[in-house]
DNA sequence: CATGAATGAGTGTTCATTCAT
DNA sequence: TATGAATGAACACTCATTCAT
């Protein structure tokens, strides 16, 4: 699905405001005098609302997607490195694409079968696919603990960096960051996840239950 | 502040709706048809859509902070026992109360610092209060690694719950419990997280990092 | 009509709300909380909102009345002094029951024919036809002037005192008795009446046209 | 401020309606109704209730404030017949807009200062220092009484209107004009008022008290 | 005799969407 | 292709009134 200019604007903006305000806090007139648009557009464009959030999702699809193609086959790397860039890789695209993963975090909690969940689903079990299959890998060399639950593992992975990241003030204020700058803080938060993560699977991976 | 029993019906319907269609996405109507209340009572009894949200809050509040005070000076655990007794909490009342923490992370996520996320704000403070306690004392004796940032165990910990509890249909279709009754899932998660996540955290906390 | 002590409370706060707010723009509770009654007294005591607007008519009726039968009959007065007279009944009368006249007024815009609007009707059909004994009689001895309409006159009168009481602010505020107390303007404004509108009528009905 | 003509034909609209039925008692969909539009019109075209009033004012504030700048620098006409040239405008501008006089009749009773009741005020105000200005000229060159109250006279030029035009019913009755065409009442009545008022100030304007 | 609880109808307003242009 | 105008449905909330006690 290709988007032109227009559509892109409104896209962006879009995921902004209903990460901030949530899907039904956020008005198609919000959007419009945010995105500099007419009201009608976004019926025009996406046919509804709804179909808008479908866009937003489609058109970050990709960045949800973490990419190990390439790494699962490279040996110059061990097993436990691969799951470490892994990890910087969920960290990276929360970071990055903060407004979008919050959006992503509030829409998994709806329980019926949208086409946005099944699109979250979908992807989440790509990805478990690719965690699991490097996992297996480090087991049957022996590297890796039994009994590993990848759900589980996802679950922390995704869920700390959720919390730590969507509900920042609370990080903020106990470590005396209230008025970081929001480069610098991601920047600190960035190198401190990475390790917080690494650091917690290291010893849970490698050593026996 | 006490409820009637005509309230704690709101207030149950409510936080049940909230937490599946959120606070915008739930009308008053929704509401009073689910409990069988005129449309009128919310406000009669509440005084509004808003203050309703907040009494789902206040009844739950208690739910919300962990109980640690008698366990602290009991000498008879370990530190790391006593960290596994607060996991065992943290995953005994998302379980129990699966609606309203679902209903308590999605609000989490609002930036605006309302009433709500004041209280949410509280108790987390006043959680990590007692757990750095807790931590500090078992790094005193030896028992636990220097440098551990206990607001990002916190969130390891409420942040793989929730996203297991909260996107359910993800953990039961990979483990092939799509159509297990609710009871006996809440008992297999109950016991898969706890162990999970004190085997997680055995090994990050007792070894030098 | 009699009413009991609790029926009158709820009157009087009803006749003041009614005059400040408006009769629709007054709410039942509004008045049930100023009167420190119970709702449902209202519809309790009066039946309606409606029929405790009817009251405070009721109530207040004879207040609306100017007296004139023992004067017409007295021949210590002349025509015009009992002119003035009634001056001053009209002029005590607005200033006195201030709530209730600015009430009236209100009501009295009301075209269709309910109970109220018939009351005040009743009320000034009788008022006019003393006024008009009165001329008549002057008339007759020679003292007034032909062709005067004694409805015009009452408009006059009653439309005079209206204005400034009603729109109190305008003649304060133009007359430097912004914060003067109330009892005090009261004092000030009834002479300042009495004296302008009979020397208004003084001329206006002695002199020829 | 410029309307369209679907916004003055709500505008006349309210405007009617206020003035029979209050502005508490008027519905928006009420007004929709009887304007033959959508209820949400009001809202599109004026924000709310409160500011499609304030936009009845607006569209006829000059219509309350008389005109007097080129006859006051005009010496073909001797003090006293610009006085009565005042009352005419008056009586012209409550005859022909008596839907508009009533409501503002009405709103001129409201204590709080609302914008309107400040924009009642304010042209009362200009009105005021006109006709004061007026009288002082004919006080100065002899013609006109001392002492005269111009707050008190403009009191009885609109209150005298008012009563007369708003409680129309009483004036049709006692003059056996019950059914007489608005047309015809209009043109009677115009007449009947200008006669009066004048007559009532020359002598009360010319004569010592 | 008095009232707290409850309700259906109605309030002003906002909504996503449609449509003529 | 793009939009201002318009709308019906829904919104949270308030209302006068009723009724069981």
């Amino acid at each position: 699905m290709e988007f032109n200019e227009k559509q892109l604007a409104i896209i962006h903006t879009a995921e902004k405001l209903f990460s901030v305000t949530g899907f039904d806090g956020t008005s198609v007139r919000d959007i419009a005098n945010e995105a500099g648009i007419n009201v009608a557009m976004v019926s025009y464009y996406f046919g509804s609302k709804e179909k808008l959030m479908e866009a937003v999702f489609e058109h970050r699809t990709n960045q949800m997607r973490i990419k190990v193609e390439n790494m699962l086959q490279n040996d110059q790397y061990s097993h436990l490195d691969k799951i470490f860039m892994i990890i910087d890789e969920y960290v990276d695209k929360f970071v990055d694409r903060q407004d979008f993963h919050k959006l992503m975090m509030r829409e998994q909690f709806n329980e019926k079968g949208t086409l946005i969940t099944d699109l979250i689903h979908e992807v989440k079990l790509k990805n478990l696919a690719s965690i699991t299959k490097l996992i297996r890998a480090g087991q049957k060399s022996g590297n890796f603990a039994k009994n590993i639950d990848v759900v589980l593992m996802m679950a922390t992975i995704t869920g700390t960096i959720s919390q730590i990241i969507n509900s920042q003030r609370f990080y903020r204020e106990t470590h005396s960051m209230t008025d970081l700058p929001a480069e610098e803080f991601n920047k600190h938060i960035r190198k401190k996840l990475s390790t917080y993560l690494k650091s917690l699977f290291k010893t849970f991976l490698t050593n026996e239950a």
